[in-house]
DNA sequence: CGGGAACTTGACGCTTGTCAAGACGTGTGG
DNA sequence: CCACACGTCTTGACAAGCGTCAAGTTCCCG
């Protein structure tokens, strides 16, 4: 709300901590639930954390791949993309980030983000320095686990997004993938009926293995199904059941 | 080479470490310097752990789906695979894992395996339980960041084969396979030209993302071409560098 | 030595990528 | 305020890639 950012405006990072941290926070953030869920308990240790908080304008990389690895960042606002650059310049999407999500501890395995983190409208990040909260890690066992389940859950999470990717066809995807954005924003306190996308066609092809147009397909042979309403990037569900069934999926977007 | 299980032989697990626990032992195991890197310097603390060895028949799992998770996993010797079984009784293959490489710590995220852990042929293993493991993490940041960045190095080369499977056609991921298992095994002492497949035709689909029919033809096509020479599951490869060329792969089976 | 699993190869058709044209929406500058 | 340009989305036609089905071969293991 208060950070501003003039410089760095341009390139990457730096989200040097400096005075722009804020202790005793999180106990206000609305997603504090989602990116603390154990530590919230224990609580106070975490709160002498040096957090900075930041805005990032659409478009903006919070890091880049290469660059080295010295904060973790929970998604206090907004949606962020992440993303590997192929040879040819193809862009490889991984993940879309929402609110309450920890990002860029993919760092961790050898001191360098291997992806890029981008700001997909204006969004607010925390930046969490990992090597104090290393620290923590040595004294509190719930630290470390919280930090190797976050890990891990995502490993868990992509691996889902892999099964998906090599045996369905593509328009399960594009249903597992919306069923999926809207149970994680009705986590969120949004509605599972009206999403906003952030993202454009390609952006889903791309964290899907496939065309825009296909993706376009995908969603009118819904639409014209009766399951959901397409509008550009305004989509309503009109059937979430009948969606489930059709193709298979769980409530939650993945495979059964 | 001694510790033989008479029981379990039919069920996964358990591989409780009990008398089998052999303190010192990873001094002269063949493997330490890949499963080990970061603690085989500071070395002793790690030696007090309990860590059974066992044997693992080919076929046998060692941990399921659904299992609690007590124990990580190194292969001592032989090939494991991980899979998921999808409903329809698909199995997702996950990935295939060498001598040095551990596995099994997916079950962090929850406390359960998410995945299973089969021998591909007779092998054997060193079960390490993480309780006592998280123990050492508390006082030994060695041990705390060698975990961290095995699992993220997991995430990273998932991310690889996630990205092979998105945006490549099949041919072309069959070559990243080969290269990247040749690459593997030469890192292991083995040699680099000739391939003994531990796997089927299926299961290498099943990994890639493809029909047991495509992995075949993809492998003819490879011979035609005069890159490799194929007899069943022995693979000579003859022009690596052809191969890599051809395809617009790295040597080490990465997407250039 | 026999049976079955694994592998190979071919033919065919569905799925999806590619190319192209046009519609829609938004932002910019006159 | 309008005109224009550009990015995004939609839809169609076509071809290539790959899954499916099927038949036949090789090899391994009991």
């Amino acid at each position: 709300m208060d950070v501003q950012t003039s410089h760095a405006a341009s390139h990457a990072l730096p989200l040097v901590p400096s005075a722009n941290h804020a202790p005793g926070r999180c106990a206000l953030c609305p997603v504090r639930s989602h990116c603390l869920p154990s530590w919230s308990d224990s609580g106070t240790e975490f709160e002498r954390l040096q957090i900075g908080q930041r805005r990032v304008r659409k478009g903006q990389a919070i890091y880049r791949e290469g660059d080295p690895f010295f904060f973790m960042y929970a998604v206090r606002a907004g949606t962020f993309k992440s993303t590997v650059t192929l040879k040819e310049g193809r862009d490889q999407v991984i993940a879309f980030h929402l609110p309450g999500e920890i990002i860029g501890f993919d760092g961790l395995a050898n001191g360098h983000h291997p992806s890029t983190a981008a700001a997909m409208e204006d969004s607010e990040v925390c930046a969490v320095p990992f090597f104090e909260l290393n620290e923590s890690a040595e004294k509190y066992r719930l630290v470390r686990n919280h930090i190797n389940s976050l890990i891990t859950t995502e490993l868990v999470r992509e691996r889902s997004v892999m099964s998906l990717i090599a045996t369905t066809h593509s328009v399960k995807r594009v249903a597992a993938f919306l069923l999926n954005l809207a149970s994680r924003m009705q986590e969120r306190g949004y509605s599972a009926r009206e999403i906003q996308l952030r993202m454009t066609r390609e952006e889903i092809g791309g964290y899907l293995g496939m065309t825009l147009e296909t993706v376009c397909r995908s969603l009118t042979a819904f639409a014209k199904q009766g399951y959901i309403d397409v509008h550009r990037r305004h989509i309503e569900i009109l059937d979430t059941e009948g969606l489930c069934n059709h193709y298979g999926l769980s409530a939650k977007g993945y495979l059964e």
